[in-house]
DNA sequence: ATGGTTGTTTAACAA
């Protein structure tokens, strides 16, 4: 089984992208964060046809909006509404029993990204975030308490691990790399519970990034990126791990996001 | 330390 996660910054300007990515990679499962499009706009009929029946989205105008694309049925819609904002920043599934791994619970999630003031006095965007954080570790809590697969993937706005990021040292006061939040992130991805899955088995001392900002010349050669997205799983399934893909090639092709893909084989 | 770009919705905001 095969599960991509994409912060597609925009599902209605690049649905021929995520068509193209759909037609490379050939996933049973996509998680879409910022699709930036109301639910009755939401290209729902050209994703049915390019063979994902079972569509779930939380969306809303201008902003955030996550999505799941499913081959798999799914048995059970999870819905939450984090901080009270009224915010499209979580959508998640259970799915019906698939063949060898039974039912899994997969939440998607699109952090806030917290402003540019890394004090959260100050900075309402950034209390918001680290807010967040601590609902999120409350929210999880109570699904790993089941013995169900669980696997938490998305946009999560920080990049945790010194060589998450191009330079720990430029970015240590930088929002997605600061010691509060990077430390609320490692107590929700407790290793007793959660094997992160992007940095598992990848020696300390290698860069992983997924995203590389739009202001940069040439983001390929600056390389100035960091590792926002993740993928988690829950221990009880790291058996069924296979592979992982960041599908780089995709920050080079026309109208680009800023994120590329990330893909967990199972 | 500053400024660089993109997307949505219509001049400002968020990333």
């Amino acid at each position: 089984m095969k599960i991509v996660t994409w912060n597609i910054n925009s599902i209605r300007l690049r649905l021929p992208s995520l068509l193209n990515l759909i037609n490379i990679l050939n996933p049973d499962i996509i998680c879409l964060q910022e699709t930036k499009c109301p639910d009755d706009k939401f290209p729902y009929d050209e994703l049915v046809a390019a063979g994902f029946p079972y569509i779930v989205k939380n969306g809303q105008p201008s902003y955030n909006g996550v999505a799941i694309l499913s081959k798999i049925k799914i048995h059970n819609i999870l819905q939450h509404d984090f901080c009270n904002k009224k915010d499209s920043r979580y959508i998640g599934i259970e799915t019906s029993n698939t063949k060898d791994i039974g039912p899994l619970v997969i939440h998607n999630f699109y952090v806030p990204a917290g402003g540019d003031d890394p004090n959260p006095q100050i900075n309402e965007k950034f209390h918001h975030k680290l807010l967040f954080l601590d609902e999120m570790k409350d929210y999880l809590s109570k699904f790993t308490e089941t013995s169900i697969g669980q696997i938490v993937t998305g946009d999560l706005n920080i990049a945790p691990h010194e060589n998450d990021v191009w330079s720990h040292k430029s970015l240590k006061n930088t929002i997605s790399h600061t010691e509060i939040e990077i430390n609320k992130l490692n107590n929700i991805c407790d290793p007793e519970i959660w094997c992160d899955a992007l940095r598992h088995g990848i020696p300390d001392s290698e860069k992983i990034y997924t995203w590389w900002s739009y202001r940069n010349k040439d983001w390929e050669k600056s390389n100035r990126g960091r590792k926002l997205d993740h993928i988690w799983i829950t221990k009880n399934i790291e058996e069924f791990k296979k592979d992982l893909l960041i599908y780089k090639d995709a920050r080079n092709w026309e109208r680009p996001s800023d994120h590329v893909p990330v893909m967990i084989t199972l």
